[in-house]
DNA sequence: GGATAGATAGAAGTGATTTCTATCTATCAT
DNA sequence: ATGATAGATAGAAATCACTTCTATCTATCC
């Protein structure tokens, strides 16, 4: 993801360009990886100088809004962020490293037909579903974590 | 789900069988609903006299240690717990209704052969996956809600 | 090169959840 | 049944993630 598309989906969000909102969004494409909001501002901090944390949050809940970031749920409730490398529109779910917190973009997982069949048992209207996969990426296993 | 089946769970997993614990039990098995904790505290106080939000804490989080109840999370983040009426040891998700905090079982809706292509295409190895289906009841939708 | 709406810093506040400690009770062995 | 004990609970206090508030700054538009 370059500056520039990063540029032009803030624009067209209707979001000002500001130094902080792309360093954020540069941080997580370039690592690949998801952080807490804690952690995203110690690795900014060096480079931008003063960020409150305040800012932080805001600025990754904005960048999630527009669909460049993803929040990232551990079991234990931790919140963080990673750069979202889909492509804007489609369906899709993520794949968190559990050792790393490598994040990739998988197509989504769960059949219409499937939906249709527990609208069907249940007498419920499925609305939607939130789903993330959790594995091991290719260096973490060597590593055998 | 019975009393005494709430009894026997909570004995096999080396807890004991307190008048709390089986009331935070029921109240969830009868209500069909996912609460927050302060809502179980609230509903159990009539009838328990005092009992503390730690406990209520607690108790929550033992009863879903032990798969008796599950875990409910929102958009905002705001976590509540409902029963669990899968069979034991059967892979599962739950369906749950936005108007009313309804919950029920339905089965896993991630095919092995997904799961295989993740693994090529990621390097991943896929180890687990949170899911959470959401939908309109039949009560709320007659409802209009 | 202003004007202005939106962005940011830092202090303070909030609220969910946890910790701590003294007291109580379910359970198990008499 | 009864006493011993490990585990459970109440309530106060602490913690921690996150938000609000307000004054100051700056990206953007003219």
């Amino acid at each position: 993801m370059s500056p520039e598309s990063v540029a032009e989906t803030l624009r067209n969000q209707g979001l000002k360009v500001t130094p902080r909102r792309l360093a954020a969004a540069r941080l997580l494409f370039e690592s690949g990886r998801a952080m807490t909001p804690e952690e995203v501002r110690e690795r900014l901090r060096p480079a931008l100088g003063r960020l409150g944390l305040p800012t932080t949050y805001r600025i990754l809940d904005e960048l999630a809004g527009t669909g460049l970031l993803t929040r990232v749920e551990r079991d234990d409730r931790v919140l963080s962020y990673a750069a979202c490398r889909a492509e804007p529109g489609r369906h899709h779910h993520h794949l968190v490293c559990t050792g790393c917190g490598r994040v990739e973009v998988v197509g989504c997982a769960f059949p219409a037909s499937q939906r249709r069949d527990i609208e069907r048992r249940t007498g419920f209207r499925v609305t939607g579903h939130r789903m993330q996969v959790e594995g091991l990426c290719g260096d973490c296993r060597r590593r055998g974590r």
